[in-house]
DNA sequence: CGGGCTTTGTGAACGTGTGCACGAATGCCT
DNA sequence: AGGCATTCGTGCACACGTTCACAAAGCCCG
């Protein structure tokens, strides 16, 4: 069995994926489905049924044909590639409006992320609680990571903190990044970083629209889908 | 997605990387440089420079061959190509924890985005006021749409609301939606829906350490990973 | 027990995204 | 003015991702 069983590596799309094909099985089960074509998976989430199977064979021939899949094994399966068979703590750096809510959150610990420590620079905050969690100052980081054993942790302060709460967190021994703040980590390559930007969302909705409402200008009158105007 | 085969189409990679272009174009601008080489934007941004200059080729030929982009006419560009020449004002539907982040987060409005309502199907909640803007009951919805012209809605609901919340929103003439729940939703053709999902990119990562863990641990068996036979 | 129906697994075609390499254009320096 | 050093713009090749289409593999029923 060696290392080459555990071998193959999964694209990033289909790893992108696998966690909304598990929620989705996890619905499924509680349903009382135990059984799932590929067909009706891909229905669920929104995708192309070749999609969902190509996706599943990365995993190994996990299906029955003229069936489909079994759901609990299937969960089981992904859970076990996705590395969601034990529990992965999290370490938040940033206690403010976004910190707080993060920690607040309780589905962070009931999806196998329990919230090891909540840290800030600020001493006014140090203390607080957040979410059953008091928040340390920043300074603890290092002792909380290695007591703790957490591998992830989570950049939620304002940008002009971020790289410095990103140094912390690599330097504490996290080797994993989940960064909230509008600002590109410069980290080693060892490092994985995602990064989840509201006004990137946003401005590439915004996109969209402009889109739409230019295309709607040609065609039509004033269709009104024309927002407010300019400020300077 | 859409077969729209308009004017020049810009490739949806190249769309969700003009935002963070803009930004730190726009922390140059700030202080107080000029003129920039694709060389360096390309480092700032943290991609291939042969990429910035095709994503902005993708605008036009705005630079100057020799010396690098004017970097206030490249944000002007780019504001106007991503629709970001007036204000769109987006309606937040969910005053719970996320919810109420997201209002008090200020740099919502600063960058374009004012809320113009937060709504919530809940009555305790409606009347209490978040980052200076009153929660309002859900039946508003329409009303708010109307009259404050909202193109985008924001889904910060639990999952189980998010397809009604959806729904609602569509109802009520938005076009654009920003899904924060753990839930894919079912919408017309026509609507663009972006979705931010914490628990999807916390897997994702989970993934990554655990491949890191598996390529180390040669040694010993795998802790605590207990197979079952696929047999009910 | 064989024929028919269903659904998987995957080869192949197609589409999208990335990065190199280099011609073309421009500013600067002598 | 002419040559040189830069840096853009883009053709091209390759990698990655998506979708189609169909043989293979299973179940069910008569």
């Amino acid at each position: 069995m060696s290392a080459d069983r555990n071998r193959r590596r999964i694209p990033d799309a289909t790893v992108s994926r696998l966690p909304v094909y598990l929620r989705i099985l996890g619905e499924q089960a509680d349903e009382g489905v135990d059984s799932i074509s590929s067909e009706r998976l891909a229905e669920l989430a929104g995708v192309n049924a070749a999609k969902v199977r190509k996706d599943l064979s990365y995993l190994g021939s996990y299906g029955t044909r003229g069936v489909g899949y079994e759901v609990g094994y299937l969960v089981y399966q992904i859970r076990r590639e996705l590395g969601l068979t034990h529990d992965w703590p999290v370490v938040i750096v940033g206690a403010g409006n976004l910190g707080q809510a993060l920690a607040g959150y309780g589905g962070f610990g009931e999806r196998g992320f329990p919230v090891a420590g909540v840290v800030d620079v600020d001493d006014a905050k140090v203390g607080s609680v957040l979410g059953g969690v008091r928040v340390r100052h920043i300074d603890e980081l290092p002792q909380i990571v290695r007591t703790k054993r957490v591998n992830i942790g989570v950049v939620a302060t304002p940008a002009h903190a971020a790289q410095d709460a990103a140094d912390r967190l690599v330097a504490a021994g996290v080797t994993s990044i989940l960064n909230f703040a509008s600002v590109v980590l410069a980290v080693p390559r060892a490092i994985e970083v995602r990064k989840v930007d509201l006004a990137v969302e946003l401005q590439i909705l915004s996109y969209h629209e402009q889109r739409k409402a230019s295309l709607h200008a040609v065609s039509g009158g004033a269709a009104g889908a024309v927002p407010r105007p300019a400020s300077a």
